[in-house]
DNA sequence: CGGTGTAATTATGAATTCATTATTGAGTCA
DNA sequence: TGACTCAATAATGAATTCATAATTACACCG
C-alpha cells in the first residue's frame, strides 16, 4: 500500500480552488468585491464551468459568498465572523493539543522549537511577515501532531478564513508582546508534554489572539477604515 | 433591518447539495456505491451542470470522493474516519455546552427536556428511529443554543458524515442503556446550568457514542459484513 | 437640473455540446 | 475454456451556447 500511490492529476476545478483561496487568503482578492468571473476565466485560460465550480466549493468553505443571479463576492472579515470562528479554532487547537502531546516525537518537538526559534528572530527585528509565517507553521505543525485529517482539515479551513484578519487588523506591541510570551510557554508545555495544560494554553492563546484582532479591527474602524 | 430579509431563492445546486445530502445521510444512496450521474439528473430534471457543482461541494464535505475521471462515488464509511471525527464533534459539542449554558432561555431548557421526554419515550419503547430522531435534535438544539454559526455549520457538516454510521451498527443494549444515562445527566446539568461540567459531559458522551459504534462496527464486520 | 421609466448591454445560471477517458464486449489465439 | 486484444459504447471533464436576470445608459418628464 505504501509503494503505489495513486497518481493525482487534480481536476480542473481542484486547482482552481487552491488558486483562488490563496488569492483571497493573501488578500490580493479583496474582500466584498466581486469575483470577475470572465477576468479570471481569461487569467487561468479555462472556461466557466470549472471556474463557477471551484466557486461553489469555496462558498461552502465560506471564502465567498454567492448572491443570487449576481455572482460570487469575497467574503468580507467582519467582527460577527471573527467572534464565531475563533472559539471554534480554539476548541479544536485544544483538542490537538491534547491528541499530539504523547503521539510526537522528539524530532517532530525540535522542528516546532526550531520555527519558534525562527519566530522569535522575527519577532526580535520585527519581521511581521515572517512571523506570521513562523507562526502559522508552528500552529500547523501541532495540528499535523495529531494525526486525525478531519481535525486537519476544518482547522485548515476556518484558519484561512480568519488568516485574512491580519491585513486588516494592525496587531497592537502589547498583544504581540503577549502572545510571544504564550508561545514561549508553549514550547516548555510541549517539552514537558503536558497535554492537558498545554491543550488549556492554546485555547486561551486563541482566544487571545481573538481579543487582539477585535481591537484592531475597531482602532481601524474608529480611523475612518472600512 | 429586520424588517427587509433578503429574499433567498435558492439557487439550483444548492437545492441539489440539500437534497442529495440528505439522500446520502439516510442511506439510500448506499456508502461506496457510484453516483449515476445522467439518472440523478433525469430524476431530479435538471441538466448535470448544477447536479456536478452539488457533487464538488458534497465532495468538499467529504460525503463523496471524486474518482479522476471516474465520477463519484459516496464515501464508505470506514473505522478510521469514525476514529476521526468523533473526537472532533466532542469537542464541537463540548464547546457549544460551555457557551450554552448561560444563554440558553428557560423555554429552550424545556424543549431539550421535551425531546429527551419523547426520547425516553422511544427508548422504552424500543423505536430506534425515533429515539434516533429524539436524539438528534437534542444535541442540534444544544449547538443551536451556543448561537454560533461557525460552530453550527462545522457541527452539521461532521454530524452528517457519522449519522450514516448508524445504519451500519446495531448499537448494543449496553450501550444504548449507557447512552441513555448519560442523557439524564445531560438534563440535569443543563437545568443546573453547569456549563463546565456539560462541557465534559458532551465529551465523554460523545467518545462513548464512538467506541459504541466502533464495537458495533467491529461485530458487523466479524459476521461477514463489508 | 433631478428623478423616473425604458431600451441596450452585460453577466449570470443552466443546458447543451464536444473531446477524452473508462468500460464493455466480441472476437482471436493459446 | 480462458486470457488477451481491440473495437464499440458509455460516461466523464470541460467548453460552449442559450435564456434570463441585473446593470447601465439615456431619453423623457417634472
Amino acid at each position: 500500500m505504501t509503494l503505489a500511490q495513486t497518481i493525482k492529476r487534480p481536476s480542473l476545478h481542484e486547482e482552481l480552488v487552491e488558486r483562488l483561496r490563496d488569492l483571497i487568503v493573501e488578500d490580493t482578492l479583496k474582500p466584498g468585491t466581486k469575483v470577475p468571473e470572465k477576468e479570471l476565466c481569461a487569467a487561468f485560460g479555462v472556461s466557466r464551468t470549472p471556474l463557477r465550480e471551484a466557486l461553489k466549493v469555496l462558498a461552502s468553505e465560506g471564502l465567498v459568498e454567492l448572491l443570487a443571479n449576481r455572482g460570487a463576492q469575497v467574503a468580507r472579515v467582519t467582527r460577527q465572523e471573527l467572534e464565531s470562528t475563533f472559539p471554534v479554532i480554539a476548541a479544536l487547537e485544544q483538542l490537538a493539543a491534547e491528541i499530539a502531546y504523547e503521539k510526537l516525537t522528539d524530532a517532530q518537538i525540535a522542528r516546532i522549537g526550531e520555527r519558534h526559534a525562527a519566530m522569535m528572530t522575527a519577532y526580535r527585528t520585527g519581521d511581521r511577515p515572517a512571523y506570521f509565517a513562523a507562526n502559522q507553521d508552528i500552529h500547523n505543525l501541532l495540528i499535523a501532531g495529531a494525526g486525525n485529517p478531519v481535525l486537519e482539515a476544518h482547522h485548515r479551513t476556518l484558519a484561512a478564513r480568519v488568516r485574512r484578519a491580519r491585513f486588516m487588523s494592525n496587531l497592537s506591541q502589547d498583544r504581540w508582546d503577549q502572545a510571544v510570551e504564550e508561545h514561549g510557554q508553549m514550547i516548555k508545555l510541549l517539552q514537558a508534554r503536558d497535554g492537558k495544560a498545554l491543550g488549556l494554553l492554546m485555547k486561551t492563546h486563541l482566544m487571545n489572539k481573538c481579543a487582539a484582532h477585535l481591537e484592531a479591527l475597531d482602532a481601524a474602524e474608529s480611523t475612518g477604515r472600512t
